[in-house]
DNA sequence: GCGCTTTCCGGAAACGTTTTAGTATGGCAA
DNA sequence: TTGCCATACTAAAACGTTTCCGGAAAGCGC
């Protein structure tokens, strides 16, 4: 006999009462809360999740599906404990735990998120690395599971998302390379297959005819994002007839790839080179000269992540009004030395 | 009705014999068996997993916790996501899932843990960033989870646990510096609180009586593990009276702020001053000259680290033939730059 | 035909909890 | 007194699954 009864016994209680003690209903005598409390302090009693899970048909339980698969791991660790700091600070109010899920490697996203919705051990889910085309929004619509994505997708009719401001970024490093003088801007970015890729690009192309400068699109260099891919990049770009006087990296790791095949070239960046990265990491600060990029708040993010899933929870919803279900989050400037390099006077 | 009644009904059978079918017992038609698995896939079922670990006392979760601090998030990088990897490779052959429990910021890493295991939502756990005196261990031992922990303790007697080889990287990085002449070796360290702190550097101090070299208190510089301290460490190191000519870094991150303080004082590392680091991440390559460290495969370590726990488990020992409890885990040297000073002639 | 084993399946108990329905008690108004 | 309500509790059902136990049917040797 163990868990509740052995409580309720030890008590000489029935174990209907001790539950309703615990889990603070109104109909209990204040005499016996307080005794039930202690003696569950006392005897360590924690109530075994399987069973309440069971009965209510609840976990308390958020997942954050997380991928291990894809160049992300280069850079995720920092990215998802940041987040998650900001998470938890929101959902411990409400007693909700949250649980890491990392999707394995060789196993397929969508299979993985239908093996863990099914068996049901969550309430509801955050997904990241969100796909322009994802399967997993459709399954978790279907399933009617409440969550939100990281990310914005066409799947799934409008779903709740948050983004990062992919086109404030790229207007803005526009801007400013292109009110230092350069009118001959490169991007590095990942295939149009990728979220990232095809949003940001396509704001760097319009910020450029805000300029009124002609769009060229051998100035687009479609790279791995990884360091070999900021390597691949910087060769590439050397090898055009008539040399970008900027370049904006969609991915911080490119900056190291870049730098090496900069420096094989003689060129310094922020001297001969203005260069502007994307999303400040811990290890932005190695390089030298040091990377212009963009900062956000992980925590603030993680907050926002989970106000606006609570709002898409039925039993939480009221606590949250449902404003916007997808929010644009913005990015601010962190200058440094590598985008120093100016044409004007 | 729902789950495995509406399975049985569908296919006019007993709930008993669905179930002993889905789960590969003997007794069970081979035909009746292919008509449930037929319908469970059409369906899309997926047994309940509430259900099934009240009836069975297991969950087949794994649970790897792990401490979003600020001074672990910074310190991680791509170790926790790049263990993960590993280690789900070895338990997904079991049909075991991973779970990162990410422990708040603002609680007790001992209560959040305590009501993780009481709640019993992991059949097993994997413990990171353990302390020389860590509680949690003793709670584990007591409630006879199993578990490995990732850091060796001097709590819960004789627990198993997996280690970095401190030693030998101390000793490899001591020796390879004493071969280029250095005699009055710095070190860059955490407090002995820390479980790193103490061992690393007793190993040093051992590795330097091993060559005869008198052991001088003054270098070692106890600072927190991370750029700052990194900076300050540079700082307190160019106070001393008889400075020394070359410095370990206990921590990657520090490796900015000292190369930050070295350069304020027109110092090159590698030219002037010897550096090795402890730990290869992917940001150490950002440096300029590129740090001398210690590299380890993180997925092989999460494939020890599998296995050991599974090693531990009375239901799946058998095929992990319990040799070793206690695992140090060796790292190679991955030679850079910033060690290329040398007294030699 | 009989006894025995093997194969396969159905019925029901059990896991630990929450929650509903029901009950005893006592107070209070009529 | 009776009737009614509020309070605080007990008993029991329910959640979805696995597994034990028993039994029907079939095969087999004699």
């Amino acid at each position: 006999m163990k868990g509740i009864r052995q409580l309720a016994k030890h008590l000489d209680i029935s174990i209907g009462t001790v539950s309703r003690a615990l889990n603070g209903r109104p109909d209990v005598n204040i005499e016996t809360r307080k005794r039930v409390l202690a003696a569950a302090e006392e005897l360590g009693y924690v109530a075994n999740q399987s069973g309440r899970s069971l009965r209510q048909g609840t976990t308390n339980v958020i997942g954050l599906m997380i991928e291990s698969s894809k160049e992300t791991v280069e850079n995720s660790d920092n990215f998802f404990l940041g987040v998650t700091g900001g998470l938890q600070s929101v959902l411990s109010r409400h007693k909700l735990d949250l649980l890491m899920l990392p999707c394995p490697n060789d196993e397929d996203p969508h299979e993985y998120l239908k093996r863990m919705v099914a068996r049901r051990i969550v309430d509801a889910m955050i997904i990241s690395a969100t796909q322009r085309v994802d399967k997993r929004i459709d399954l978790l619509v279907k399933a009617k599971i409440p969550f939100v994505a990281l990310g914005r997708s066409t799947s799934g009719g409008n779903h709740t998302w948050i983004d990062l401001d992919f086109e404030g970024v790229a207007a803005c490093a526009v801007d400013r390379l292109v009110s230092k003088g350069h009118r001959r801007i490169a991007i590095a970015a990942p295939s149009n297959d990728i979220n990232l890729g095809y949003i940001f690009v396509d704001a760097y192309r319009q910020a450029l005819e805000r300029h009124g400068i002609a769009y060229d699109p051998s100035l687009i260099i479609r790279v791995k994002s990884s360091e070999q891919g900021g390597y691949q990049a910087g060769h590439e770009m050397l090898r055009l007839d008539s040399k970008p006087t900027a370049i904006i990296l969609i991915y911080e790791l490119m900056a190291i790839g870049l730098y090496r095949r900069l420096n094989e070239a003689g060129i310094v960046p922020g001297r001969d080179l203005a260069v502007i990265g994307f999303r400040e990491e811990p290890r932005g600060k190695f390089l030298q000269p040091s990377l212009t990029c963009f900062r956000m708040s992980l925590r603030d993010l993680g907050v926002e992540l989970a106000e606006t899933l609570l709002a898409t929870m039925p039993a939480y919803a009221e606590h949250y009004p449902k404003g916007a279900r997808n929010t644009i989050w913005p990015l601010e400037l962190a200058p440094g030395e590598s985008d120093a390099f100016s044409l004007s006077v």
